[in-house]
DNA sequence: ACAATATATGAACAGGTAATCATACGTAGA
DNA sequence: TCTACGTATGATTACCTGTTCATATATTGT
């Protein structure tokens, strides 16, 4: 197969990340790419600190299965927790998080508007 | 098993999304994350137009995976595309997912520094 | 019409992963 | 210490998904 292309080099015209940076990229991505864990982020976004079973009880969701998802969103960094007696509050790491919900909404509003 | 709860109801604080909301939110993200098309993504970021050969060789993988990539991609609105002769061009569908590629990358950059 | 090129698509197989179950850990109160 | 509660985690299982191979479609040139 003959190959005819169009832009003659891969071009750095802004910089085209690394395989390594992309693979960083979508396992980050990958966090956001279920729906229980979509929720949780959701939640976070409004409410700014909530505990485990509120979180479970609000999504009618396991606690297990948010206990999991918490855990990966915790050790990407994405999540922070704080301890108080027994319970165990959750919150959003960073604004960038944050900017980044924001704008998917964005996104999926201006999908469906056409 | 009681629940403590700390908020008393599932409050709309700054409102909810839907589980359905939810679902179509992580099929977006679960769309970049993939390395092959987060890869191709952000070549799209930096070149704005890119035939399906350029693409496969400038990330050195086989064209058919780069056209099944391209394919959800284009179905789920992301990228669009213009045929010219054999060739078949891709771009970024709109400025949302510029946005949305940005603020990731900011975002890595941030987790890298500490 | 035929051949060559560029892209698309269906099927099958391999690897990953989220939900569930069972259980462990940490904390508070009696 | 014992019990109850809130949370965490390992293992299993069932499902999903990306790659590959084979093949189809579209376009151009002879």
């Amino acid at each position: 197969m003959t190959v005819q292309s169009a832009a003659p080099k891969p071009g750095p015209t802004t910089g085209v990340p690394s395989v390594e940076d992309a693979r960083r990229l979508a396992q980050m991505f990958q966090l956001f790419a279920d729906a229980t864990r979509a929720r949780i982020l959701y939640a976070l976004l409004g409410s700014d600190e909530l505990c485990v079973n509120d979180i479970a009880a609000a999504l009618d969701v396991a606690e297990t299965s948010v206990s999991h998802a918490l855990r990966l969103l915790r050790i990407a960094g994405v999540v922070k927790n704080r301890r108080e007696g027994r319970l165990v509050y959750y919150s959003l790491d960073d604004g960038h998080i944050r900017m980044l919900l924001s704008t998917s909404i964005d996104h999926l509003a201006h999908l469906s508007r056409g």
